[in-house]
DNA sequence: TTGTAGGCGTTATCAA
DNA sequence: TTGATAACGCCTACAA
């Protein structure tokens, strides 16, 4: 069955093929009735455009990549987790707004070098642009790409010299409501459990706790080495009870790690927050399913993953763009 | 800049247009010498093939869909459900070994309808094909693509006199393990809480729950209704404890409702499973953070999105397709 | 084994 | 306000 075109329009309608074009996309030079009949026509006859042949034309794709690493081997990716899916969620909203798609870009972890695979996909015109999230700090995704003058957003990652656009949090916000509610209940120590310190996210959540621990009245009772799983959270049970005192309290660089001890001290019947004091980050959907509720600062994924599309869209349009810094809140529930 | 094309290699290569594609493709026609010369000097350039010429060409997108529900109005779709994501993360991966790539294809809930937007994706050639995960059982979205032959796939629902292409799941061997479990364990009867019937998974896993039930030595102590949110489970604890009697468990539809129920027990000191057995559904991450660790029975997601992205792919070529009806497991924990 | 040439269905420019 | 026409870059039948 041949395909409908332009041409079977403009015949019907007694008009050459480039007003059809016009009278779809609603160009002002046409009159208004030019535009209703061939409109008409149209929808009549059940036309649509081609849009393989549009972006052919336009050299555009209007399709946002948004990379997902996948492991080799397996039948899993990132998406399934919550950060990531959370991400992705608002992306495709915010692209649908703007009329662009959003397409998974998948890549082997130890497949040929991504820099080059990316390279590709915007060189072939797969996408105009790509947005990463969850980079380690040692990536040199995102200097590479820079050099080769590609278009991309980084979430969550550091923008070095602000060299490259990205989308970060900045938790100060939030580190100092949680130090005042902690101060209001008389907590005197808190220990730190770090994430996995090959991340942005964990170095900088760190750095915002500490400078806000040094103006408060709590003194740090320990670092605890963690790497976000739930058994590193499980794990690092062992260790704070082993140096805890009176009215101190713990916070968890996420929230996985905190349910891993949270389950440690169901095991041992260690009462939260009475015997101790639990702290979050992430503001996970599971961790509202924990008890006590879990407090929590929130990552403000939501917000990352359309700031990073409607970033990567002003790149394409050649507006000026500025890295974006998203303030976090303070969630307080049950645990402390 | 202008872009390279084969032109340009050709030139340099001097031969033709049609020599670089096919040399590029690997063509069984050409001398290896010719293909090797050719690559070599297209990788020197840096010359990828544009996609979007190629796709035109070709009049394939080679790109599948995964159909998303707005809520208009909000930055929020299903994709943060771990229900979507996990589907979407196989689909991903599935479609990657095919050499596809998986776009999202959002559309408004109350939009203009649905079908319509779909067939226009399609006749638009955005997309070779569409999978759908999640439509309630009245939606009207699979019987009308159908009519106007469209390729797609539906993850979970009924596939009605197998007229159109579905992935569902058989929970019989799992329910037959679970009722065995528990009659081990001298359980005498069991709660059933329902999902929202609007969906067929709801449906068709009452049917066979109560069809296992029947040949097992236990009987049925109620039925609650659910809609498979956390609130509905901890609402489904009040009517439950009205009714319950010794050696009573209770079947939850999904884990999120499991949740919910143990969110009740907590708050009212009462201790699963010496009072009360407790099932889920689902495997959810977030279930295992539960304390202690909820039974449950999977929905192998996983291997749900990667047939239906098999399937679809099938029908693109013209191969014969069966419905996929996948079996699931039960998995044991603590929690009876 | 390789080259030629006619699509594919738009967009965009220029002329009328 | 409209119409012609030249790209856009690749695929593929057909010819050589």
């Amino acid at each position: 069955m041949k395909n409908l075109t332009r041409k079977d329009i403009a015949k019907a309608a007694g008009v050459s093929p480039s007003t059809v074009s016009r009278a779809l996309a609603g160009s002002p030079l046409l009159p208004k009735s030019t535009i209703e009949r061939v409109t008409e026509l149209a929808a009549k006859f059940g036309y649509r455009p081609n849009i393989l042949a549009s972006r052919l034309a336009s050299n555009r794709s209007f399709q946002i990549g948004f990379a997902v690493e996948l492991w080799p081997g397996t039948r899993r990716g990132p998406i399934r987790m919550s950060y990531y899916s959370t991400i992705l969620d608002s992306m495709v909203s915010a692209a649908f707004e703007r009329d662009y798609n959003v397409m998974l870009l998948p890549y082997l972890k130890d497949g040929k070098s991504a820099v080059e695979h990316f390279s590709n996909l915007i060189l072939s015109k797969h996408v105009d642009g790509i947005v990463f999230a969850g980079l380690t700090r040692e990536s040199n995704i995102p200097a590479e790409l820079l050099k080769r003058n590609i278009p991309f957003v980084v979430i969550g990652s550091e923008a070095v010299k602000n060299k490259f656009v990205s989308v970060n949090t900045d938790p100060h916000l939030s580190m100092t409501e949680m130090f005042k509610s902690l101060e209001g209940r008389n907590y005197r120590r808190i220990f730190f459990v770090e994430g996995d310190p090959e991340y942005y996210h964990a170095v900088s959540l760190r750095a915002s706790f500490m400078k806000v621990l040094e103006k408060s009245s709590l003194s740090l009772a320990g670092v605890i080495k963690g790497d976000y799983s739930r058994s590193s959270g499980y794990d690092s049970a062992g260790k704070i009870f082993s140096m805890k005192k009176k009215r101190d309290c713990v916070f968890f660089s996420n929230d996985r790690m905190a349910s891993g001890f949270y389950m440690y001290c169901h095991e041992h019947k260690i009462a939260i927050p009475d015997d101790i004091g639990v702290i979050g980050s992430d503001n996970d959907d599971s961790a509202s399913a924990l008890y006590p509720g879990l407090s929590t600062v929130e990552q403000p994924r939501v917000e990352m993953g359309a700031a990073a599309v409607n970033l990567l869209i002003d790149v394409f349009e050649r507006k000026p763009v500025q890295p974006v810094v998203i303030p976090n809140s303070f969630i307080e529930r049950k645990s402390f």
